[in-house]
Formats: C-alpha cells, sequence, structure tokens
DNA sequence: GCGGAAGTGTGTCATAAGTCACATAAGGGC
DNA sequence: GCCCTTATGTGACTTATGACACACTTCCGC
C-alpha cells in the first residue's frame, strides 16, 4: 500500500475526516509528507504555532504539559493510527501542549498551509470540513453537560474504556496520572480501583492496569 | 440605517463573525430576510431541521425545552441583538430545543442554503468562517475544564454576570431555572443567593434578582 | 545491597452540595 | 376577599470527594 493510501485510511478513522469521500480522501492524503523521530525527540512543544495536522505511522508520541511545579504529566498517548493537531492545522493557533516522542516513531504530516490552499481550491470540502466543526462543537457541548456532572466512578470507567481502545486490556499508566485525566484525586482513583479489584473487573500492578472484564466496565460507563 | 447595514451591526457583536471584514459582513446581510411574529408564536420546536440563522431586531425569543415531566424549562432568553442558530445554520442538523416569541418579535433571518451558496462562492471566507469554528472548540474546551469544576458559587456569579450583560440590573429568572443554567439544586442556588444578599450584593424578588454590586460578582466570578 | 524516589494503599477528617421535608409568601383567577 | 398554584426560604441529614498523613512497596542507580 502506498504512503498516501496509508495515510488515507488514517484520516479515514478520524470522525472529522470519515465523512468525506474516497476521492475526496485521496486528494487529501496526496499532500501528505513524513517525518521520523528517534525516542525523545520534541516534536513540538506549548506556544509553537500549530502548523501541521499529524497521524502516527508508527511509534508513540506523548502529549504532556509542563505543571506549574516542574513536574511533567502525560495528557495523552498517541499510538499507531491516531490523528492529531485536526483543530492546528485549521486555525494555526499555538499549541497547548508539548509533544515528544516516546519511542522511534514514524509520523504523516500535513501541512497547514497545503491543506488550507487545497480548502481554497474546493470550495466545497471546505464547507463538508465546517459541518464536520459544527458536529464536533454539538458533540462536545452535549458531552460538557453531560460528563463531568457524572460521578467519578463512571468517568473513570469511561476513561478507562477509552484507553482499552488504544492499548488493549493492560493500560500503562499511572493512577495519578488517570488522576489528572479524570479531574480527581489521585486517593479516590485508588479507592475505585481497589473496589473494581475486589470485584474481579480488573487487577492492578505498578504503573499499569489489567482490564479483565471490559463488559461490566461499559456498564458502569453507560451509568443505566 | 437600512435593515441589512442594521443586522452587520448585529453579526459584528457576535465573536463568530466579528473578526470577519466590514465587506464580508455587507455581503453577508445582504442574504438576509426579516420575519415578525406575535406574543407566544412558535419560531422552531425541537427536532426541525436547523435551516437558518436568526437574529432579534426588537422583542424576545425564549430557549426552552419540554422536560420529561412535561413541564418547561427556559433554558435562555435571546434579547434585541441577540443572535442564535449560529451553528445550525452551517451544519443543518436538527434544532435540540424550542423557540418561542415571549412578545411581538421582530427577527432578521439569515437561510441556510443562500448562506451556504455563498460560502462556495467565497472559499476565503469559508476558511475564515472555519477559523472561527475551532477558536470556538478550543474556547469550549477551555471552558468545559475549567467552568464545571469551579464551585457553584464561582459558576453561579458567572452566570448572573452573563445575565447582566443582555438585561441590565434586573434579572427576571426564577431560582429553579437558575439551577437548571448552572447544573446545581435549586436550594444550593437558594442558599448562596441568600448569602449574597445578606452582603449587599444583590436583592431578591419573587421571579427576579436585583444586581447591586456587579464589581463584587465579577470578583467572584474569576475565582482569584 | 543501599538509599532514595516514585508509585501505591488506607485511615481520618472536613466540606460542598444533593435530597427530603416543610413552612412561608406572593400572585392570579373567581 | 379567598383559594390555589407557584416560588421561595430553611433546617436536618446523607453522600461523594478532596485534603492530609503516613505506611509500604518497587524500581533504579551507584
Amino acid at each position: 500500500m502506498s504512503k498516501q493510501a496509508e495515510f488515507a485510511v488514517i484520516l479515514k478513522m478520524n470522525p472529522m475526516f470519515a465523512d468525506l469521500g474516497a476521492d475526496e480522501l485521496q486528494r487529501i492524503s496526496n499532500l501528505c509528507h513524513t517525518q521520523h523521530l528517534s525516542s525523545g525527540e520534541v516534536l513540538f512543544q506549548k506556544g509553537d504555532p500549530g502548523n501541521a495536522l499529524f497521524g502516527v505511522r508508527r511509534g508513540q508520541i506523548r502529549i504532556e504539559t509542563g505543571a506549574t511545579d516542574g513536574s511533567r504529566l502525560t495528557l495523552n498517548f498517541m499510538g499507531a493510527g491516531d490523528l492529531f493537531g485536526e483543530v492546528a492545522v485549521l486555525d494555526g493557533q499555538e499549541r497547548t501542549a508539548d509533544a515528544t516522542a516516546g519511542e522511534a516513531t514514524e509520523l504523516f504530516v500535513l501541512r497547514r498551509e497545503d491543506f488550507l490552499s487545497f480548502l481554497e481550491r474546493e470550495p466545497k470540502v471546505a464547507i463538508r470540513i465546517i459541518q464536520l466543526l459544527c458536529q464536533r462543537i454539538r458533540w462536545q457541548s452535549e458531552r460538557m453537560e453531560e460528563s463531568v456532572l457524572q460521578p467519578l466512578p463512571v468517568r473513570l470507567a469511561r476513561r478507562l474504556c477509552a484507553l482499552a481502545e488504544d492499548f488493549g486490556s493492560e493500560v500503562h499508566i499511572s493512577q495519578e496520572q488517570l488522576g489528572v485525566f479524570v479531574g480527581a484525586a489521585r486517593e479516590s482513583v485508588n479507592r475505585q480501583l481497589q473496589a473494581w479489584r475486589k470485584d474481579n473487573i480488573l487487577d492492578l500492578q505498578r504503573g499499569r492496569i489489567l482490564l479483565h472484564d471490559l463488559t461490566k466496565l461499559n456498564t458502569i460507563a453507560r451509568n443505566e
């Protein structure tokens, strides 16, 4: 499969591009480049202009933020097939976090200038993008109301399910970071995880969580 | 001032159109129509296709939702100069709430089909709109994290300040509805308002709140 | 293998906010 | 005026979660 075709597949998996036609996807894919990073190399830092969209071809990128106390907290992991910077490529605003390669990584790069001039030549695609952004705005505001008002177990279950999508049943994350993800204290996260461990829903090890029963976790996440 | 010029002024006041040039605003304004509603008349209902953007020229529109128990809760009031349906006009999705005229009302109407074909002819404006939507997405996600994690007094103060922008220092709203706005129980809202009344920040009457000290309220809203 | 750092487990306490249960008050229609 | 509905005020209780404190464990470098 050509590099471009591979990138098209990744785009297609992202909700933001999923509804575009094969034809349009292919023309966007033709704009892409690739970039290699060695482990630990910095892709961008907070404050850099957001001048591209990235797709992970292989390897891993960590999205992290330098906390005020000097410690670093990982906000997200992007693995093979993940796309990030969809918004930045469109509006060029500053990056709001740092991105570093967690291992040797190869990225697809779609540069802002290339994408914008493409949109200018293809107003129909631009309108399509507008509609997708609108969907995202709606989706966000639904989630906003819904999600944060949920009790901690629900938020935690949702996050774990989401992580399971990316990493399978063995999620490599500290309870501290999990707390940051769901907006809760580390101790509260720990207590909830302990409760689930007693119910054989999962198992705990230093720095990782083994998910045994995704089904139950999903039920909790739905909060029915 | 011509009808179109008046509409342009309203558009300009909305963050979504504020950064467009005078020239572009004027061309958009030229697409507008007007519509008259008598008091109590229904503008649209939940589930209707979102086929237009509206600006209130005079009068008042209530955005409300039929709760499952049959009672109606007002989610928002739109007064003269307010714009609503910015997202619907772009993506045409279903309305998520009902809109009714609270009094005799005259509206500016920008129809979806007119706006989209305008964007198709003017890809530069479309790209501009894309960037504005992106800003909104960023703004939303910042607020999402920030706002809902704030304690109730902060959320309440913010909402009251926002209402004061629209209605001046006499806000006509029930404590019940205020509770819905900030995602809190009516009783909690009442207790906080009572506390502020004791501090002479505001005064309470049946169905309305008199804001005496917006400055203090703003300080609380900033949560410093 | 020692020592420190980082991650984890748990008890105790404080607090914000929801829930329930009333009492009271203010308009509105007759 | 008189009732009825709706809005408001408040006390008592419960619960979820954060905050602090501290023990214990695992890993890693020297």
